[in-house]
DNA sequence: TGAAATGTTGGGGCG
DNA sequence: ACGCCCCAACATTTC
């Protein structure tokens, strides 16, 4: 083979990069692109933090492969007409990229292999952005586990037969193939975006960012299974979006647990964090094996639950999404979403379950607007995480396990520094009175500053209520 | 990766 | 001394 074209998609770094590495091995000449794919971009809003992040990793791997003695091609438009066209522009026999589990992207990367194959061309796909793809880990019976624990142990084993699979995909000895040029980034504008507040959230892009968020974290790895349920801690590695676009290896940063581990120096944290990780590839394997989860219930009973619709449940919804539930946690926590388009992962759970068995909205609905809010959006998390709160999904909670938001907000934000940081009109509150400001007498209420209604509002629901409603609700999926 | 309802136990106040 | 009640503190079951 003379010419490679390597296709970056969600994986916007140069190094451990198992596509750039088998084009490498494969080529003599090595081109790289991305494509900014309308069919993805058209449908979000015009200032758009991950379409940043992207553009400014962009910036920085273009750089990286320049320092390497390549470049990088970018170009707008459908990715199924691009990379074709590209391909052959440069001459490439064959385009390298990395898997995708997500339905689209199956589908965006089939069309692209029956094209190139009309010209003679091949699209070659690797295993890059999980330690175990899709049917790695399978059950004695040999087949897809649907159910987590039995999943995580059957991956930990295979890792601990084969630990070789988190070694990293070398470059540098064939670095000198790649095509030599001047790299050709459109600017954000171009592209038709506006700049957002991603850097003044200090959100780091690139792989330089994700390493440096990483060795953030390292040094909390070992408390972080105490310390992640807190939103007002700095427990978790905020790594999610250098996850989902790659900026990250994952072989990276389990080895990096792995050794660390060995070393007796990550603690109960480290396996704990592991275990994240795993639900990871846990969710994109269930989704490959059930595409059906994108729309409907992964346990079809459940699509007989008759959700609240009309005017008042479309308001109950905006007032949810607003943050103006008059639940202070559940309502930080979405005023944390719309601001940062981040949320804390324990309060995706209680807003999760906020909305659907407090509100008895679908999870389709709060699906959609975490995957329209959230940075690290990523499908097949998203939707685990949402069915896993609606009790629909493989390996879900029980249908009658419901989140008092209250108690929630005792355990996990038991001084309400998390609530405070982002509803400063509840500042007045002393201790524990911020949980539930209802249920303060009206002339305490006064004396702290706050009169609900007007200052914050009253609860949309009353929880005892909705929690038997939601158990009515409920009963159609026991029904054959 | 719950919470509420219900059941049980045991200490202390009291007649 | 004893039974009774109250109720906190657990424990179990139910949703």
């Amino acid at each position: 083979m003379k010419t490679a074209l390597v296709w970056f998609r969600r994986d916007l770094r140069p190094f451990d990069h198992a596509a750039l590495h088998h084009a490498l091995q494969a080529g003599q000449k090595v081109f790289c692109a991305f494509i900014f794919d309308s069919a993805i971009l058209d449908d979000l809003p015009r200032a758009d933090r991950r379409v940043e992040f992207i553009h400014a990793s962009l910036l920085e791997l273009a750089a990286d492969l320049e320092a390497l003695g390549g470049h990088l091609l970018v170009r707008c438009g459908l990715a199924t007409d691009l990379i074709p066209a590209l391909a052959a522009e440069v001459g490439a026999s064959a385009v390298f990229a990395n898997e995708d589990y997500e339905p689209a992207a199956i589908a965006r990367d089939a069309a692209v292999a029956q094209a190139l194959a009309e010209s003679g061309r091949s699209l070659r796909t690797f295993k890059d952005q999980v330690v175990f793809s899709k049917d790695e880990v399978l059950s004695l019976a040999g087949k897809p586990f649907s159910v987590f624990t039995p999943y995580k142990n059957a991956w930990l084993r295979k890792l601990q037969a084969d630990p070789s699979v988190l070694a990293p995909w070398h470059i540098e000895a064939l670095a000198e193939r790649l095509a030599p040029g001047v790299s050709q980034l459109p600017s954000l504008r171009d592209i038709g975006f506006m700049e957002t507040d991603l850097r003044q959230l200090g959100i780091p892009a690139g792989m330089s960012g994700g390493a440096a968020m990483f060795e953030a974290f390292l040094p909390h790895l070992a408390d972080y299974g105490t310390a992640r349920d807190f939103p007002a801690q700095r427990g978790t590695s905020g790594l999610s979006l250098h996850l989902r676009f790659g900026t990250v290896s994952i072989r990276h940063l389990a080895r990096t647990v792995a050794e660390l581990s060995a070393r007796g120096q990550a603690g109960e944290g480290g396996a704990v964090w592991l275990s994240e990780l795993i639900w990871r590839e846990f969710y994109q394997m269930i989704l490959f094996h059930n595409p059906h989860v994108a729309g409907a219930s992964f346990k079809p009973a459940y699509d007989r639950i008759e959700w609240e619709t009309g005017p008042d449940a479309d308001e109950a919804f905006a007032a949810w999404c607003e943050g103006r539930t008059g639940y202070p946690l559940v309502d930080a926590a979405m005023l944390q979403l719309n601001h940062t388009g981040f949320m804390h992962n324990r309060l995706r759970m209680v807003t999760a379950c906020f909305l659907i068995k407090d509100l008895g909205i679908s999870w389709q609905r709060g699906e959609a607007y975490f995957a329209l809010k959230l940075n690290d959006f990523d499908l097949a998390a998203n939707n685990g995480g949402w069915q896993w709160a609606a009790s629909s999904g493989c390996d879900a909670q029980p249908y009658f396990r419901i989140f008092n938001p209250v108690t929630q907000s005792e355990k996990f934000d038991a001084q309400g520094e998390f609530i405070r940081s982002w509803l400063p009109q509840l500042k007045g509150l002393r201790g524990k009175e911020i949980h539930a400001p209802w249920l303060l007498p009206r002339e305490l209420l006064m004396q702290r500053g706050v009169v609900l209604g007007q200052d914050y509002p009253e609860p949309v629901v009353r929880h005892d209520e909705a929690r038997q409603r939601t158990l009515e609700r409920y009963e159609v999926v026991k029904t054959s």
